[in-house]
RNA sequence: GUGGAUGUAGCUCAGUUGGCAGAGCCCCUGGUUGUGGUCCAGGUGGUCGUGGGUUCGAAUCCCAUCAUCCACCCCA
């Protein structure tokens, strides 16, 4: 068919079972969320550009290329939000809840928007559940952030899931690093690839997550950041190795993970599937403690993460449910009617019932075989049928469909006479 | 932004060397005046993604274009 309107690149339709699935997911997340502390919050999905330019950071490939930016007639920018944390920040500060005692703790389950090409687990709308916890700056935090992102991929039996676990320093020892870092890059330029040198001047560590085995040997020849660490970073590595030792969750090292955001300081962490060379990467989170003070706020030490809500139900390996195959809501009670005027009289009775279990009211005037098929497929126990002669004695045909038994009931007694059936 | 694959019925897909547009599923009707999942019979539904070109003739060959998927890049 020739359709006059078709869905955005990127954007996908979910609904019936497939909605359901998510509906079930999300229940899960609220829950294991609300266990480890955090409360809800829900953002406008538009913001300021500026905001993102200046958290996310220029030179990220999220700033530079993915945003959906508008400028309204005003003449003022905006941009559909890529990711979530800069919101949360900026909700914080604008809410005055730095003058909040103790850690504030936000979770949230929201569409982000990047505008990339599309692919399998990548989409321009797409969902994170996440996590933002603001004011403390103990490495103990940061192990009990990560151990709630793995909750999340518990609460849904996903298996398979790999910790990999870096430190990036902070602003007192990083840059030492990234001149060291950008001197030997630059001595061996030639083993880097062209469409990558750029990067070398502008963000060196950029180059950790580029793909190219070139590169990766390169750097792999090169001091791991780790050993750049100043005392306070170290110590607070260790730490957080530590107490993720308690907690008895296995991670990995890797000096290579940085991150595509600037915002990071310290703990950054991805979570992987190591399912074939699909999108791999599920989550990936880290400390922030410079961000708050950024955006205009007082030093205020933060960490959260966020989990790609698509792509973790791409790893549970669920097939995508096809809509056409997919169940209609399922109902207790189906009541047909043949004509309009009994169509009236169904409703009626329906309204009676509606207080106790689900009803659905069949109003296609189809024939009545083709009603009872649709009583079964939306998995009704009961048939109502209204018709003529029932609406005449002002009564209703009660057929059990599992039983086949059928019983005629007054309107008077419908309630009760259903509550009997359900309740056997 | 780059590369590859694929576009035929609502869905999943056949379609031979260029020769009348097909199947299964779904849906509708009847078999049963108003009684279900099975069965039987019948039926609706297609600008063959779009626009050009070649040809007596194009779903089929050529060109362009759009869309979808996959991969790169990067990320969730």
């Amino acid at each position: 068919m020739n359709l006059k309107y078709r869905r955005l690149k990127g954007t996908r339709d979910l609904m019936l079972e497939e909605a359901e699935r998510w509906a079930w997911c999300e229940e899960r997340w609220a829950d294991v969320l609300d266990r480890y502390g955090y409360g809800e919050i829900r953002t406008p999905v538009i913001e300021p550009t500026e905001l993102f330019l200046r958290s996310v950071g220029e030179g990220t490939d999220i700033v530079d290329k993915e945003m959906y930016t508008f400028e309204t007639k005003g003449g003022e920018s905006l941009t559909l939000r890529p990711e979530m944390t800069a919101s949360v920040v900026r909700a914080y500060l604008e809410n005055g809840l730095t003058r909040q005692p103790g850690t504030v703790k936000f979770w949230y389950m929201a569409p982000m928007f990047r505008h990339d090409r599309p692919q399998a687990g990548r989409y321009r709308q797409f969902h994170q559940v996440g996590v933002e916890a603001i004011g403390s700056a103990s490495p103990v935090l940061d192990a009990e952030v990560i151990r709630a992102a793995l909750a999340l991929f518990e609460a849904v039996d996903a298996r398979g899931i790999t910790l990999l676990l870096n430190s990036i320093g902070c602003p007192a020892c990083r840059p030492a690093f990234l001149d060291e870092l950008g001197a030997f890059l630059e001595a061996n330029l030639e083993r880097v690839p062209e469409t990558l040198r750029g990067r070398v001047a502008t963000n060196p560590l950029r180059l950790y997550d580029a793909k190219d085995d070139g590169v990766q040997e390169l750097l792999a020849d090169f001091r791991p950041i780790t050993d750049c660490l100043c005392a306070g970073c170290r110590a607070h590595h260790e730490t957080v190795r530590g107490t993720l030792g308690d907690l008895g969750v296995a991670f990995v090292d890797d000096p290579t993970l940085v991150r595509g955001l600037d915002y990071y300081t310290r703990t950054t962490f991805e979570l992987t599937a190591a399912s074939g060379r699909k999108q791999s990467s599920l989550a990936g989170g880290g400390r922030y403690d410079s961000l708050v003070e950024q955006c205009g706020g007082p030093p205020t030490p933060a960490v959260g993460f966020s989990v790609g809500i698509e792509r973790t139900l791409l790893h549970l390996g669920d097939e995508t449910v096809d809509p056409q195959r997919s169940r209609q809501s399922t109902v207790d009670v189906y009541v047909a009617a043949l004509d309009e005027p009994a169509q009236r009289y169904a409703l009626a009775a329906a309204d009676l019932l509606r207080g106790y279990c689900r009803v659905e009211v069949d109003t296609t005037g189809r024939a009545l075989k083709a009603q009872i098929k649709s009583a079964n497929l939306r998995r009704a126990r009961l048939l109502l049928v209204a018709g003529e002669q029932e609406q005449a004695a002002d009564t209703l045909q009660l057929k059990d469909l599992t039983t086949g038994e059928q019983t005629t009931a007054a309107r008077s007694q419908l309630l009760a006479a259903v509550r009997e059936v359900l309740e056997a």
